[in-house]
Parts: C-alpha cells; sequence; structure tokens
DNA sequence: AGGGTAAAGGATAATTTTGTCTTTTATTAT
DNA sequence: ATAATAAAAGACAAAATTATCCTTTACCCT
C-alpha cells in the first residue's frame, strides 16, 4: 500500500468536499461518507485532523459540515504530509535509519528518481484540477 | 511506507543471503538477523515464507540454514510479491475496489506511469546485482 | 433564551502488523 | 544410536491501525 487507509479516506473526502461545498453549502460527515463510502466516524476523525490543519475547514451547528475555501491552493501533497507524514518521500524503502545519498541501501538509486517523480506529481495536483472531472463522472470516489 | 516492514526485512536478509551463502556454506538466523539489524524470530517467519515460494533454501541440523542456489534468477520484485503480493502494483491508491482504465480515481493518471516504471525497476533488479557493491561497501543492509 | 443540529473530542473495541518465546522436527557429527 | 544443531511451527504478546460509540461543545433558528 503506498497510502494508508486514512489518507486514501482522507484524499476522497477532500476531493467531494471540494467539489461539492462552498462556505455557504457544507456538507455534513454522514453525506461525505455516503459519497466516498467510508466509515462514518472513522472519516470524521480524519477529517478533524485535516481541519485542525486548516486544509479543509469545518463549522459546527445547524448548516454546518466541512467546506473548503479555496480549493485550488489545496494540493494532494498536503493531504497526504497531513495523514501520512512525507516518510513515502523521504525514508528509505529498505527500512534503514537514514536515506541519505552518503549511505545508501541497494535499491536507493534506483527508487529516489521514481520518488521525486512520485513527489513532483503530487506538488502539482490541485484539489480544484480533481475535482472537475470527478463531476463529470469520468473520475470517481467509490 | 511503500513495503511493509516484513517486506524490508525480507529483501534486506535476501540481499545478505544470496552475498553471504553458497549450498556449502550456509548463514543462521543469529547471522543474518545481526548482519541486517532485524528481530531474530521475526525474521525467521519471514524466511520461512521466502523459502516455502522458492525464492531462498534452508536445510536444518548442523551446518544448516539458509541459502541461495543462483541468485542471478531472483529478482527484486519476486520478493515483494512473496511477501507483500502485488497490491502495490496493481490496486487503486485511493482504495476504489477496483483500479481500471476505465473506472479510474483522481490520480490514477498520474500513478499508473510511475507505478509501471517501478514495476520495470524491481523486474530488472536481480539479487546478484545487488550483492556486488554491499560486498564493497558501497550499499548498507543497516 | 431555548431546542435542535452537526462537528469536536474522548473512550473503547476490533483487527492487523510486528515481535517474542517455546516446542518440534530434520540433519549432522560423534 | 545419541547428542548437538538449526530451521519449522505454533502459541502468545505488544503495538499500531482501523473502526465504533458516546458525550460535549459550538452554532443556528425560532
Ligand atoms: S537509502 Fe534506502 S532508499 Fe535511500
Ligand atoms: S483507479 Fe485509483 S489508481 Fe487506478
Amino acid at each position: 500500500m503506498m497510502f494508508s487507509k486514512s489518507c486514501e479516506y482522507a484524499i476522497r473526502a477532500a476531493v467531494y468536499i471540494a467539489g461539492e461545498s462552498s462556505i455557504s453549502n457544507k456538507v455534513s460527515i454522514v453525506q461525505i461518507a455516503h459519497a466516498i463510502d467510508s466509515p462514518k466516524h472513522f472519516t470524521g476523525k480524519i477529517l478533524q485532523t485535516l481541519s485542525r490543519k486548516k486544509i479543509i475547514s469545518s463549522l459546527r451547528g445547524p448548516h454546518g459540515g466541512f467546506y473548503i475555501d479555496n480549493d485550488s491552493s489545496v494540493f494532494l501533497i498536503d493531504i497526504i504530509r497531513a495523514i501520512d507524514g512525507d516518510e513515502l518521500f523521504t525514508s528509505c524503502v529498505l527500512g534503514l535509519k537514514k536515506c541519505s545519498d552518503i549511505k545508501t541501501c541497494p535499491v536507493h538509486e534506483q527508487i529516489q528518481p521514481i520518488r521525486n517523480q512520485l513527489t513532483i506529481e503530487f506538488s502539482k495536483k490541485s484539489l480544484n484540477e480533481m475535482i472537475l472531472d470527478v463531476k463529470q463522472n469520468k473520475y470517481f470516489l467509490k
């Protein structure tokens, strides 16, 4: 698995929220969990984290829920870093204490360029970009 | 994490075994665990799996241990598949039930080429290739 | 002000992964 | 044959991840 289950839910939820919400039209956990087919309470926990890290916003009370202010400034890598940290991009794939160019494991040279490519792609990909085709049923969240 | 802890140990152990053993000079779990800095018994379990899947060989009794017949025919991807399966290469990174080109998630198009690249690199990389530089302390296993 | 709504937060539980320990089995050397 | 050795196998334990439930807090509407 490239991402943890939590991170998978986080990304799918964020894309849904970005696509369906605005400051004046928030979405509830129930809606989100239904839309992305995820466990309701667990999803709540994860969104709580994203909210604390200022990636999404939330408001309690009636007509409360989750929403995103400006979805074009949130990138995929922000979500990944918020949930899984950046060990996918920086720590040794073979589990050596430290991944550096000085003391490398036998797959470092192969992995490093691919990992850089991953970082670049995830850094380029904004939520805004992703929601477009989801609305036209070109991409799916469940 | 790209690989499970088990898979990390498996790869490091396999490289060590390939480099240090032959049919006439097997290595014990104790030696392996020491060389790659891994929990002894847990490593034993993992090597048992590799052994059952014919990736490495083992023999009990005095002067028994683990060894590899022809290390040039074992590729990194074989070890990964034996321990983690091939979900890293084939299942949806966002956790959709199925990853296919027909019903794709919003990151499929970015991920697919990178994942193919990963598959290619791991398929090319033989144990034999990896041990060379380990012996000259260019690469490390702990 | 007060009642209803929805996220936040905390406690708890199930599951999976990781790790340890002990017994059994196979092999070798004496 | 017997004793010593080393992996195989199974039982058990700890930790992390995933998931559920319940209470509290904030917010809105009447
Ligand atoms: S040292 Fe292993 S990936 Fe860099
Ligand atoms: S559908 Fe998600 S990676 Fe292919």
